[in-house]
RNA sequence: GCCGUUGUAGCUCAGCUGGUAGAGCAGCUGAUUCGUAAUCAGCAGGUCACCGGUUCGAAUCCGGUCAACGGCUCCA
């Protein structure tokens, strides 16, 4: 019979040929490397057999579906030896995740880290032992019975939501086997190149009223190579940690008095204000005006609002004087007030009031996360009051408003999503339609792609999201462009129209970089702490060679000073290879040397935090350089 | 909130099976006056997170509280 191949040819194979068969007709060297197969586009084990005239791909270790496939056999390997070591251990599932897998198992006891390192050899035993995987089919019933004789009751949970008459498959190897759709590598020797990364709890299914399971987190490559390499990649994904940087650096900390509320240090506070200052600038060219409000208001506001019914879990409270006062979580409810102050006709519409103001929210134990997730946070918040008709035009210039700025730190890749009503909301599902419709209206209008997430969306109404990418991969989600009918319904708020009758403004919430914390967080991670001059919280750091330039020295730093650069200066007993450290270390991006000659010629010699000895130049050269990088924002030095 | 781990000097960490704490860096003092990633010496610094228990004796063992970390659930 013949097959095709992935180049359009077609192959001659006996009748009966499995994808080991094909590959080994193709050639010495791929049969090796054959672990899976693709027979008209779908995954199969290397020995399955393929139908005349099928389309046939062979799936090395190196391809997307070859690292899913050792993935996914690695992950079993990891269940036999859990299961070895630990008899009675209950398996469930352990599926394929990004760089690797993990598998959750019921035990009594739980695994402690020395657990992974002989979990680990044990592996690496059975692999050596290079046992045969190979595929069974059962019914449905049988396998219950097999499961249940054993004991493993999440796996019959499992086989009994399957459908009936389903054929299931059961993958065994050696003594062990697991329910298991497959596909899998053809035996355990071609396993290897793993690491057990890390327990955790996880709840059955997903949900917290459910059994505690213990799951292992495991990574696993094609090679020890590509094993190394992500190691690597984590290591200096460690290294960048906001948390570890911003302590270093010396631009966060955090109290025990006051769990997950940042504090900014004085450089951490540089760049806090440099962001609001950027921010600002948007804000005057287009047209939104800034106010300032309270932090606490009275808990009817939030009555109103719906936060008290929906939000209330997530709120602070202060009792005084008999009333009760909400710290507020968001800044939507004050400004209602600030629209409803006084008439307002359609002329003065679209309304754009922005607010800085800090939120509190109330954050469970254990899920906050240095400045990606906190209790205490400010926004680059801002409510647009605006007409039905002004709905689209506004959206508009917030999707342009936000590459703009997100261009400036260089997160040029940016996902969209749209989130929908979720089962706790206000408004009426009319409401709903016209607003989810709306924003899906914009985003398509402007030819963006874009995923849906069902039931994602605020209780007041659905959200647009962005994802940028930073610099090492990692996803963030910054801004957000909410749509909101209900807070104007609630509030009754209303302007002139045209006609002279009261009409209903739609309220659009909008943040671009999100909360200051959490995108202070990814810029520290994204920049690695190597701040652009404009952010970075010194600029300068002036280097005296010897005490006996100290004088000079102050009098650069004074001139710096004097053209509005942030600088410092080294007045410390080192020779000048210790300054240039310290100062490296620092990340500041311009060091400026003064000796005798720069002394002498009112000189100094520039080093910069990229790359070492600029010579010497004159300060007001030194001034004009940096504030052309500060003015333009640049990204590079 | 749940599961697990951790908490020793300002920072990073050592302290074996219980016998009342140690290093490097930072800090201070002195010497040195130095040219592109660490000059040398001395000094000082700790209710071992907190509360309670076991013990002749606890940083070490046990319980609780708080906080942080890895996840889960939740979520901006």
């Amino acid at each position: 019979m013949h097959v095709q191949l992935p180049d359009g040819s077609s192959k001659e194979v006996p009748d009966n040929a499995t994808v080991a068969d094909v590959a080994a007709s193709i050639g010495k060297r791929l049969a090796k490397d054959a672990i899976a197969g693709k027979v008209n586009g779908k995954i199969v084990d290397v020995y399955a057999p393929v139908p005349a005239g099928a389309r046939i791909e062979i799936v090395t270790p190196k391809s997307a579906d070859g690292l899913d496939t050792i993935r996914h056999s690695t992950a079993h390997l990891m269940a036999m030896a859990v299961q070895e070591l630990f008899p009675g251990t209950q398996v469930t599932i352990g599926p394929v995740i990004e760089n690797g897998f993990f598998y959750d198992f019921g035990t009594e006891r739980p695994f402690a880290d020395e657990d992974l390192r002989r979990i680990e050899e044990k592996m690496q035993e059975i692999v050596k032992r290079d046992l045969p995987i190979r595929r069974e089919e059962w019914s449905r019933d049988e396998a219950v019975d097999l499961f249940d004789k054993l004991g493993e009751k999440f796996k019959v949970e499992i086989i009994r939501d399957i459908p009936g008459d389903q054929v299931l498959s059961i993958y065994r190897q050696g003594e062990w086997f697991d329910l298991c759709r497959g596909p899998h590598v053809p035996s355990t020797g071609r396993l290897g190149a793993f690491k057990l990364l890390s327990v955790a709890g996880a709840y059955w299914r997903g949900d917290e009223r459910n059994a505690m399971l213990q799951r292992i987190y495991g990574t696993a490559w094609a090679d020890q190579k590509e094993l190394d390499e992500h190691l690597k990649r984590i290591e200096e994904a460690r290294a960048r940690d906001h948390r570890k940087l911003g302590k270093e650096l010396e631009l966060i900390y955090f109290s025990h008095f006051a769990p997950a509320m940042p504090i900014f240090l004085p450089k951490g506070t540089v760049i806090y204000n440099e962001l609001i200052d950027f921010v600002r600038a948007f804000y005057r060219r287009d047209g939104y005006s800034e106010v300032v409000t309270p932090l606490i208001w009275d808990t009817e506001l939030f009555k109103i609002s719906g936060h008290y019914d929906n939000y209330r879990d997530n709120m602070f409270f202060s009792h005084i004087d008999e009333r009760e006062y909400g710290v507020k979580p968001m800044n939507c409810p004050g400004h209602t007030q600030i629209f409803a102050m006084e008439r307002r006709s359609y002329r003065d519409l679209p309304i754009r009031i922005a607010d800085f103001a800090r939120l509190h929210r109330y954050e469970r134990s254990g899920v906050t996360h240095g400045l990606a997730r906190v209790r205490s946070f400010a926004q680059d918040d801002a409510h647009l009051f605006v007409t039905p008709e002004q709905i689209g035009p506004e959206i508009d210039r917030e999707l342009r408003l936000i590459k703009e700025m997100y261009d400036v730190f260089g997160f040029t890749d940016v996902r969209f999503a749209l989130s929908t009503r979720p089962e706790k909301r206000v408004g009426t599902d009319a409401m709903w339609d016209e607003a989810e419709a709306a924003l899906e209206k914009a985003l398509k209008k402007n030819g963006i792609d874009y995923t849906i997430n069902p039931g994602e969306g605020a209780f007041y109404g659905p959200k647009l999201e962005f994802q940028v990418t930073d610099a090492i991969g990692r996803p963030w989600q910054l801004a957000t462009v909410q749509l909101d009918y209900a807070l104007p319904e609630r509030f009754q708020l209303s302007y002139v129209g045209a006609d002279n009758s009261e009409h209903r403004p739609v309220m659009i919430h909008r943040a671009i970089l999100g909360s200051l914390e959490r995108f202070i967080g990814i810029i520290i991670e994204h920049f690695a702490g190597a701040f652009p001059l404009w952010l970075a919280p010194v600029q300068v750091a002036v280097l005296p060679v010897s005490e006996k330039f100290l004088d000079y020295g102050d009098e650069v730093g004074r001139e710096m000073q004097r053209a509005g650069l942030r600088v410092q200066v080294d007045r410390s007993n080192e020779k000048l290879g210790a300054k240039i450290r310290t100062a490296q270390l620092e990340k500041i991006p311009f060091m400026l040397v003064v000796g005798e000659k720069e002394a002498q010629n009112r000189t100094v010699a520039l080093r910069k935090r990229s790359g070492g000895d600029q010579g010497s130049m004159t300060i007001e050269e030194v001034v004009v350089e940096a504030r052309r990088l500060i003015d333009s924002r640049s990204l590079t030095l």
